[in-house]
DNA sequence: CGAGTTTGACCCGCGC
DNA sequence: GCGCGGGTCAAACTCG
């Protein structure tokens, strides 16, 4: 490794918080550590058994999904400033044990938004060399075998490339349905070959082919979103059942509309979240999703 | 034969 | 301007 590299690995592990489960695979940072320990306060990797989010997960995953038309969702990152309606009617009130509290969400979307205005201030020199805009992004780590996790929608490869400092090539696929410009890609960590970062961009203009099953198999999530300048990270702590489809959109609408609120909001941006009906399907499949906090850091943005 | 994969070439943005 | 790296294209190939 020559000093450019080690220098640019260097700046990387400034950024990087590591768990005790894995290292970050190359490429990755988490540009929100503050976000993600004081604010929500479910995100502990040391124990992470011990947390859990009640509110928000149970009502989630509780809560039918029905897929959204692409209009609802930005399509760019930045358009997240829709206006506040965390106690939005569109609440599904079949959960109600599960739906959060108000205080909760007002106090976790009033601190989101003071560490969105420090980001935003961060960023904002960048912002004048930003030309080409880069679409919601949404990624998650999986530990498993199986390089594609079946999502259920049906993808079409058509790129690879090498990663630096890798064994492991990125794979690029694009969804396979017309008119659908979603694509995602993952590669494999040279740190730990086991683990998976798979990365979606853009939002499905269809409904997911593949229709869900009812449950949800046990395991502990993290998942990664990355837009909106910040990210945030969620465990999904247990088995839950998911009957239909049909206010998750509404649900995670309601989240989005403070203004410039980098959590929920980024749920928002990703439409394509996996479905409880992928969530379900098969094991080696998104289930493996590791816990860990982790975003591929938007350097120009 | 159509759908999906492979893979080298190409494009583009960025840093030096 | 040049080189590098990420991302995409598209022809050739494979598979069912």
């Amino acid at each position: 490794m020559d000093k450019k590299e080690e220098q640019k690995t260097d700046n990387l592990m400034e950024n990087t918080t590591f768990s005790n489960q894995m290292n970050i695979p190359a490429g990755f940072s988490t540009p929100c550590e503050a976000d993600e320990k004081e604010d929500l306060g479910f995100i502990d990797m040391l124990n992470l058994q011990e947390y859990t989010i009640p509110s928000m997960f149970d009502f989630l995953l509780t809560t039918p999904l029905i897929p959204s038309p692409a209009s609802t969702y930005p399509e760019s990152s930045e358009v997240v400033n829709a206006p506040a309606t965390p106690n939005s009617s569109s609440i599904s009130s079949s959960s109600t044990e599960a739906v959060p509290n108000d205080n909760q969400w007002t106090e976790t979307v009033e601190k989101e938004e003071q560490n969105q205005e420090k980001i935003n201030k961060q960023l904002e020199p960048k912002k004048k060399n930003q030309k080409r805009q880069r679409k919601a992004r949404f990624a998650f780590i999986t530990k498993s075998e199986v390089d594609h996790l079946d999502d259920g929608y049906k993808w079409r490869k058509y790129g690879q490339k090498p990663v630096k400092n890798s064994p492991f090539p990125r794979n690029y696929y694009r969804c396979t349905s017309k008119a659908c410009v979603v694509k995602k890609r993952f590669e494999r960590s040279s740190d730990d070959p086991s683990i998976v970062v798979t990365t979606y961009e853009g939002t499905h203009t269809h409904p997911c082919p593949i229709m869900h099953r009812g449950i949800l198999p046990e395991t502990t999530t993290t998942t990664l979103f990355e837009g909106g300048g910040g990210a945030s990270s969620f465990i999904i702590p247990r088995v839950l059942h998911y009957p239909q489809q049909p206010y998750f959109h509404n649900y995670l609408t309601s989240f989005s509309n403070t203004n410039n609120s980098s959590f929920p909001p980024l749920l928002q941006e990703t439409p394509f979240w996996p479905s409880a009906s992928s969530l379900a399907r098969d094991h080696g499949l998104l289930q493996d999703m590791l816990p860990f906090p982790m975003i591929k850091e938007p350097k120009e943005e």
